[in-house]
DNA sequence: ACGCGTGCCTGTTGGC
DNA sequence: TGCCAACAGGCACGCG
């Protein structure tokens, strides 16, 4: 399940080999893995990808030429959700099973490859945007702020609310690119627990929030992410935090701290481990 | 306006 | 062994 550690581990495994190539044909099997909000993907012929950047579990391209204009995009984005998976590939490789969108691309040597959107369960989906639609975007617009670039005032500033902690961390409006797994695994680093009302943290308690947030995000990162089943980089590797997980996934095993059993609940509709005993 | 529950979607898993 | 319900969960949406 990618989130914030997997799209940036998607994003630095990509970007050597997409950096300066330019967009052919484009193939869209699955026309409702395109946004809405989306530029037709036939608009992208012709336009360089200059950059490639992760904004909260968003893979951001900058694309396009010298002087951008009217009907054609600035950004492709895609958001890998649940399954999706981003890869590249020769360019005669044929669609698979859960192939969603194919890319062909062409280098300035000219030499030919292609980007593969592949998803099962295709919740996946891609925009094509100008800045006028990245306005109209209300996700994007109302995203919050990167966690790990943000200060603890600010941080506290954003716990309003009369709700769970837990539902608060991953509320992409508070901060951006926090899932289940990570939340789980900071509010267990954290000693809270995940009922508690936001608004009832103290400032200190909220400061080692914030703290155990960026800890165990960077720690992901320096291991490639975590690969539950679906996630690999665009290189086709798994990633190696999973194995560090000490409450994911591990409800009615016993706590790694104090040997306690793991609780399993439900939480905003998401399956929430914790331990009564080391978090309050 | 805000918080909460549900639907979307399909491959995998676990229980009978 | 085979079948099927439960599960995985980010986000849009509708309800109270």
């Amino acid at each position: 399940m990618p989130e914030l550690p997997e799209v940036e581990t998607v994003v630095r495994t990509l970007l050597p080999h997409i950096r300066q190539a330019v967009f052919d044909s484009v193939y869209l099997l699955r026309p409702s893995t395109l946004h809405p909000l989306s530029l037709p993907l036939e608009s992208l012929s012709g336009l360089a990808i200059n950059n490639v950047y992760r904004r909260a579990k968003l893979i951001v391209m900058d694309i396009g030429r010298e002087s951008g204009s009217e009907g054609i995009p600035s950004f492709l984005i895609l958001h890998l959700r649940m399954t999706g998976r981003i890869f590249t590939t020769e360019a005669n490789r044929e669609q698979g099973k859960h192939t969603r969108c194919i890319f062909d691309l062409k280098m300035p040597d000219l030499s030919k490859f292609r980007l593969f959107f592949d998803d099962a369960r295709t919740f996946g989906q891609i925009i094509a945007a100008t800045p006028a639609i990245l306005k109209k975007w209300s996700f994007w617009r109302e995203l919050g702020p990167e966690p790990l670039t943000l200060d603890t005032d600010t941080f506290i500033s954003r716990l309003q609310g009369r709700r769970p902690i837990k539902i608060c961390l991953m509320d992409q409006k508070v901060i951006a690119g926090v899932g289940n797994i990570y939340a789980d695994e900071a509010l267990f680093q954290a000693g809270i627990s995940p009922m508690r009302q936001a608004s009832s943290l103290s400032p200190e308690e909220a400061a080692t929030m914030l703290q155990s947030i960026k800890n165990i995000l960077n720690l992901s990162i320096s291991q490639c992410g975590s690969s539950i089943r679906d996630y690999r980089d665009a290189n086709g590797n798994a990633g190696a935090f999973q194995n560090s997980f000490l409450v994911y996934g591990r409800g009615g095993k016993k706590c790694k701290k104090c040997g306690n059993i793991l609780q399993k609940t439900r939480l905003g509709g998401r399956s929430t481990v914790f331990c009564e005993h080391c978090q309050q």
